[in-house]
Order: C-alpha cells, then sequence, then structure tokens
RNA sequence: GGAGAGGUGGCCGAGUGGUCGAAGGCGCAGCACUGGAAAUGCUGUAUAGGGGCAACUCUAUCGAGGGUUCGAAUCCCUCCCUCUCCGCCA
C-alpha cells in the first residue's frame, strides 16, 4: 500500500512513477477522499474531547456532592448526549470514506524504484548478466524438450495426474519424485549455509495474509480458495513469510531477517489456457523453496543483490547456465520496487525460461502488514525482499533438458549425486 | 466436536463504572555512586493517527467487533484465540 501523506500533500509523486509502470492514473478524486478523511477525524476527535471533558465533569460534580439526578447534572447528561449523537453520525461517515479510500489504494501498485528501467512489456527488460554457456545441438544431434525425456524415462505421468486431480497437475514417479525431493533438501540446505533460517509454513492461509503480500484484493482469480474457511492455497510462500512477522514491532539488531522456505504453490493460472500445456513448467500445484528478507530501508539495494547472488548460487551449483534480466516498470510486478529475473537456459526448447523473481518491495508490504523495527526512539516500517531459489518444478525440466545423453539416460549434476543417490536418471530405474 | 478457565504495556501482574494509558514488580535506557563493575539510589521507558517549526497537544487503543452509559479495562452481546479435561484423529 502507498503511503496515504504522498496522496495528500502531492499526488503527482504517485501518478508520475504510476505512469512509467504504463498506468495513467487520476488520483483527485483519491485526494479529495483523504483530505475529507482527514478533515473528519480531525473534526470527530474535537467533538470526542469536548465528550470528555463533560464526562469527567460529571463525575467530579457528583463526586463534589451534587445530586446524580439533580438539574445541573441532567443538563450535562443532555450535552453529552447531543454531542454522542453527533459523533456517532460523522463516524459513520467517516467509515464510509475510509472504505473507500482503502479499497481504491488497495489496487494501486507499487511505485517502480528510480533505478528500474522504463518500458512497456517484457520486450523491453533489461539483460544484465549471463552466466554458463548454454548447450546447443552438437553435429546433428535432436535435443529434446524435459516433457520428452520425462516421459521416455517414465518418471512424470500427466495423465493420470487428470483423473486424480486436472489437468496442469503432475504425478512424479521413482527416480523422479526422487529428484524433486532431492533439489528441495539440496536448495534448503544450499542457504541454511549462507545464513538462511529455514521456515516450513502453512500453505493454506487466510485472507488478511494475502493481502498483506499484495495478491489480494485485486488478483482473487490467481489463487485457489476454500470458501467454507476464509482460507486459500497459498500461491507462493511470499505470503505466509510476509505474514511470518505481520503487525510486530522487530529490534533493529535481528535485522535483516533472512528466511527460505520450501511449500508447494497453488496458482489457477486462468487466462493461461493453450499455454505450456506440457510438461513441469505451469502447473496448478508446483514445489518452489523461497527466499525472504526482513531490513532496513537503508540496507535493502544491497540485499536485493544478495538475494540475487543466493538465487544464483544454486543454478551455478547445478551448472545451468542462465541469464539475469531486470524488470522494466511495466513487466514489474504488483508489490515491487525492482525485480530481477532469472532465467535458466532450457537445452531442448533452446530458449532461457524464467525460474526465479528476485523483487524489492519496498516498504509495500510492511505498510500492508504493519511491520516495523524499532530504530531508536521511534519505530519506522521495513522493507521486505522475495525471490525464488528456486522453483523446483523448472529446476528439474532445466536439468532434464541440459543432461540428456544420446543413449536416453540424464546425466545429473554433482552436486546432486549424493542427494539422489545416483549421477544418472535411467528409464526403468525404480 | 463437548465441558470449563482465561485473554491487560517488552515480560509478570493489579485493577469490577468516573480524574486509568492503566498500581506494583521485572526488563531496558540515562544519571549518581565506583579505579572499573556488581549491588544500590534517582529519573525515564507503549502504539497508531491528527494539529504544531518546536516545546507540546488532541483522539483512539486493556484479544476483535458491536451495545448500555454523560462516562467502560471494568456491565451486556457476537466472534477470534490460548489453556485444561473429554471425544475423534495422522
Amino acid at each position: 500500500m502507498l503511503d496515504q501523506r504522498l496522496l495528500r500533500n502531492d499526488p503527482t509523486l504517485i501518478t508520475a512513477p504510476l505512469a512509467r509502470r504504463g498506468l495513467a492514473t487520476d488520483l483527485s478524486g483519491l485526494q479529495q477522499l483523504a483530505l475529507q478523511a482527514r478533515d473528519l477525524e480531525q473534526q470527530r476527535s474535537e467533538l470526542q474531547a469536548e465528550g470528555n471533558r463533560i464526562g469527567r465533569e460529571v463525575g467530579e460534580r457528583i463526586r463534589a456532592g451534587a445530586a446524580p439526578g439533580g438539574e445541573e447534572v441532567k443538563e450535562l447528561r443532555e450535552q453529552g448526549n447531543r454531542i454522542k449523537q453527533q459523533v456517532a453520525a460523522l463516524e459513520e461517515q467517516e467509515k464510509g470514506i475510509e472504505a473507500q479510500l482503502l479499497e481504491q489504494l488497495m489496487v494501486l501498485p507499487n511505485l517502480p524504484s528510480p533505478l528500474c528501467p522504463t518500458g512497456r512489456s517484457e520486450a523491453d527488460n533489461v539483460e544484465l548478466k549471463r552466466w554458463g554457456t548454454p548447450r546447443l545441438p552438437a553435429g546433428g544431434e535432436q535435443l529434446q524438450e524435459h516433457w520428452q525425456i520425462a516421459e521416455r524415462l517414465g518418471i512424470v505421468d500427466t495423465e493420470r495426474s487428470v483423473r486424480i486431480a486436472q489437468s496442469r497437475f503432475v504425478t512424479l514417479l521413482g527416480q523422479g519424485a526422487r529428484l524433486e525431493r532431492a533439489l528441495i533438501s539440496f536448495m534448503l540446505d544450499h542457504h541454511a549455509k549462507r545464513g538462511y533460517t529455514e521456515v516450513l509454513p502453512p500453505i493454506l492461509v487466510n485472507t488478511a495474509s494475502l493481502t498483506a503480500s499484495g495478491q489480494l484484493p485485486k488478483f482473487a482469480e490467481e489463487s485457489f480458495r476454500c470458501a467454507e474457511d476464509d482460507l486459500w492455497l497459498t500461491p507462493t510462500a511470499e505470503v505466509p513469510l510476509t505474514s511470518l512477522h505481520r503487525g510486530e514491532v522487530l529490534s533493529a539488531e535481528q535485522l535483516p531477517l533472512k528466511y527460505a522456505a520450501y511449500t508447494p504453490c497453488f496458482r489457477r493460472e486462468a487466462g493461461s489456457y493453450g499455454r505450456d500445456t506440457r510438461g513441469l513448467i505451469r502447473l496448478h500445484q508446483f514445489n518452489k523453496v523461497e527466499l525472504y528478507w526482513f531490513c532496513r530501508p537503508e540496507d535493502s539495494e544491497a540485499a536485493h543483490e544478495q538475494l540475487t547472488l543466493d538465487a544464483e548460487a544454486i543454478l551455478e551449483a547445478l551448472e545451468l547456465p542462465y541469464r539475469r534480466l531486470e524488470l522494466c516498470t511495466g513487466d514489474l510486478g504488483f508489490s515491487a520496487v525492482r525485480t530481477y529475473d532469472l532465467e535458466v537456459w532450457l537445452a531442448g526448447a533452446g530458449t532461457y525460461r524464467e525460474i526465479s523473481s528476485c523483487s524489492t518491495c519496498g516498504d509495500f508490504q510492511a505498510r500492508r502488514a504493519s511491520i516495523r523495527f524499532r530504530d531508536g526512539k521511534q519505530t519506522r516500517l521495513l522493507h521486505t525482499l522475495n525471490g525464488s531459489g528456486l522453483a523446483v518444478g523448472r529446476t528439474m525440466a532445466a536439468l532434464l533438458e541440459a543432461g540428456q545423453q544420446a543413449d536416453g539416460s540424464v546425466r545429473l549434476p554433482q552436486a546432486l549425486v549424493a542427494y539422489v543417490g545416483a549421477d544418472r536418471l535411467v528409464a526403468g530405474s525404480p
């Protein structure tokens, strides 16, 4: 959520950055609403002060010996009653206006950082670096896509998954299941060594949690919902991790807090019919290890770089070539101030594909979630950052395509051998 | 799911209609004492919002929301959560 003071004092400080996202917004109405809310609050609190004064006086007079039912007290009571009615009327008005204000404020996205390149779409994203050498078909070699490889190895069953659930769900079998589990362990172990605290949070989350991190109210159609219980299936561990400290005031010394959480993630993928229908790329349920920082505002820029490096470290350990892009303003997510996407090389598809998105959200989520830290005598909103470290299914896809051999097996990177208990995947392996 | 108890400041805990944002203790900070420390003493120590250059000031908050009252931490209603016992269960 954006700072209401900006809105009251100078809405151009909001509209100009939002214009860089490609959003033409007229906030003059909203500004009026915010000013109105402030004025009403002022009026109301003055009336309440008067009411408090009268209440105190009644007490004083009675203690001084006035008859509780006597004339002078009765007069004050009536005054008090009038004020009470006026306060109630103002309060009702105020609530209505505040609700309108909040409703409109909650659907405004975060302001992009000045450092974020201006652009309209993903075509304007800026490539910042490349690592590794993408595997290209060598001498008449035909590289397969991961779903073909998985099918041949018998480690994924798509059709039976439809029987169990629906399309866009997947069942992993044998070495596929083991590899998925190995990747999760490997990633968590790796991050733990770099100072992350491992977290295994609830994956059903309430409406307040989804609102705090920015998925609600605007993107309700993206999440699965358990209507009976006011609970949702979490679309990313970013949601429970943001709310881990919702409503808290942390001490400055404990910052930065760095968490790594594995969770399944659930997304409805509404509007993506026909895209990535095969394989492990776009599923309603997928596994992800998420990195999350709570830090001081002045540290968040460095934290963003470090978090991204921590995600990249996984790709490097797995010998997977990748590139880092900086998203332009037009491609930036709702809560983000600035985002680096990591794209892994898919050797079979012959393309880079997003495998991690590392964002700094400034105080946007902290304000929604009311997460502060004690800074000397005051409390201040802190900054939050999140990034995938990594999306597990897509990592498996990249590994399958990168390691495919002429004999039909798939070679695994050295770092995984101990975790999987084998150095390659072979068809028919239990 | 059933029965009972309870939710007060960073923590413990008092407070059952009036001057209570809340006694007391612990913790923490500053000062004094000390060669330094401990102990001791004194002082200070919630959050959010509004107004003010500031000193400061007004409002709200004692789990949440509503109600009674001139006045609610205190009385009433609803909900949430925690604990104990019973039931069920991986």
